[in-house]
DNA sequence: AATGAATGAGTATTCATTCAT
DNA sequence: TATGAATGAATACTCATTCAT
């Protein structure tokens, strides 16, 4: 009973190991251009011993697509300090948002859509994890944002514009090194609010 | 000379069958997904004749990619009515812009990058063409916008902005059929211009 | 001592339930297409659990191609009436085989032969049976039958050719259901012993 | 046109000396045994080529197993002698038979059905086969034999009957070398006539 | 004794590309 | 110019078997 309970653990542990390896490997090369072989390389395993873990390739790119969206969604749930502002509560939260897609910045050109064949389980399943983060936003949205707030637009489609604002900004930043995705922060979160009748003062570089 | 020129035409009318062939293949099956085989039955020759006219898959895919920036960039050169407010015409050219990205809009997953192997030229040609088209917009902007008009952003920051909005935006879309593109222009004029700080009146859905 | 009595026979009676569970798996996909998994779930162990008591697959094939056989060779040793003449006491001899065919007809296909790769220990082993069941027909015929009973026949040759027309009657049964070999029994007597010259009233449907 | 003809022609004899090379290769390693590699060595290609003339290794199998039924069926047309007994005409056929099935007597383990996974296509064709020899056995008895001359005896057992004996016999051959088939046709047709109640005189060894 | 985990070796099939005709 | 044929290289997945626990 103990022993099963360690047994499952050192089974998640592993997933866990190989999803990360398989991120390292998908970041450098691609999800195509991986292999089993590379992803066991990396994790320490044989192509093989994969197979114990996950039933397929396939298998190991859903995990790793829902384990991105769940990093992404877990951030709705870290607690804020109280007697911020909707302006101020959003700025952070967008800030902590940014702080995980910079720890995942290798794989910012997978999550677009790797490999989208319309209609492939590959392709649904990413465009489901777009739509979860939307969902996501769009509802913590609506929790802190009373509804003049938003000038009457739906929750959904102010998620989908700044994802989208995040996601124009992010290419300037060559795939490698750079500068930090967090200086997005304050010109999204001012392009938010003002589009670009921002007043003076509030210029952005 | 004259059967030269002829010549020339001929290959280049060729080409330009094989593309688009290639792109309806590749809205069908994505990029990887897409044989040589493939493009060659859509564009009614055999594999080994498209040897004649392209190097490789790869000059496909870029002569693919090429052309649907060119597409983009061309609407820029489009002559506008005059007397024309900055506003009124920024909606004008995205309207525009919209209308051809409806035309290619079974493209639209592969836009934001097919099968992204960081470092391959394959990602480099398509974060090329992205920057190409953020370029062009910039440019229109510097040349359209009076400096107040951006209240001091940076015209390339408001073209990645405007870019990732619209990208955002698209997503709402299920692949197959629906609503067209061109719903999402005013949106994205309205709050370009104010954010969600748009004065009551102003509001959309 | 005891115990390793004990022992023993524990061994014994896992090793035929497994040989047992493995003529069920064979049964349903073949010997190449049933794997150490496939039986060991029949059998209620696991793969690994097996080398317990088989040093690979290869050896628990021959375990059961052997039993079959002895299964086959103890008809011979089974009691009969006396005051038999040869063709009674040969009809029920045959009767009893086929009774024991029946038990095992799923594995027919497997008898003949499977995946036979002349000169690999797999295909020799299943010759060899098929050849320790001939001799052992022949055997018996020698010791039952009088000089002229097989007409000069060799008795081995007389032994194929009844071993061989009930292979061949028994393609027209379908693997699944259906009706019994037994029916097989009179037909390849009348046939051993008259060939088609047998007289009218002995006809067969 | 002509162009096209020859074409076939190729094709028709590419396949029919991969058919060959598959046959010689399977003599030998077993069907299981035997990679499209083995295959397309001995036929002079590699193994992607053979893709050109065969969907896939179970087409070669088919292929195979219906050219020897071919084979064996083309016996039937072949003319005979006028003036013939019964008996005289059956000893024909069955020496004639036996002569091909020399000819690809390292087959014959292949025959009698080759890794027989029950219900598997694999399985239902070797039946198939098997079932078309004996359909034109019993064809070719029910137009050469008067109603008297098969003892009232269905056709079909009869043809069952002699393929089971052959098939009995043939098994006493080493795969290798050594006797012809051709002296178990005399056996055979003795028996058949008269089973083991053939007069003295009449005698095999 | 039983097993979960790990693996080496093996294999059919795909596909972009080349080339003789 | 167009193509049928040929191929090298590549890859996900399977399975019998071993071994530490």
């Amino acid at each position: 009973m103990r022993a099963e309970q360690r047994r499952e653990r050192e089974v998640a542990r592993a997933r866990e190991g190989i999803v990360e390896a398989a991120m390292r490997a998908f970041a450098r090369s691609g999800l195509h251009g991986t292999t089993m072989h590379d992803i066991a390389c990396e994790a320490g395993y044989t192509a093989a011993s994969l197979y114990t873990y996950f039933k397929s390739k396939q298998e190991i790119v859903e995990a790793m697509s829902n384990h991105l969206t769940d990093e992404y969604l877990q951030v709705f749930e870290d607690p804020m300090p109280s007697g911020l502002s909707f302006r101020q509560r959003f700025e952070l939260l967008l800030h902590r948002h940014l702080q995980v897609a910079d720890k995942r910045r290798n794989l910012f050109p997978l999550l677009s859509s790797d490999d989208p064949c319309p209609r492939s389980p590959q392709d649904q399943l990413f465009h489901a994890n777009f739509e979860r983060r939307i969902a996501g936003l769009a509802d913590w949205l609506g929790r802190n944002a009373k509804p003049q707030d938003l000038a009457g637009y739906d929750a959904k489609i102010v998620a989908r514009l700044v994802f989208g604002m995040a996601f124009g900004l992010f290419h300037q930043f060559s795939d490698q090194g750079g500068d930090s995705f967090l200086s997005c922060a304050p010109i999204i979160t001012e392009f938010l609010f003002h589009g670009i009748s921002s007043k003076p003062g509030a210029r952005k570089k």
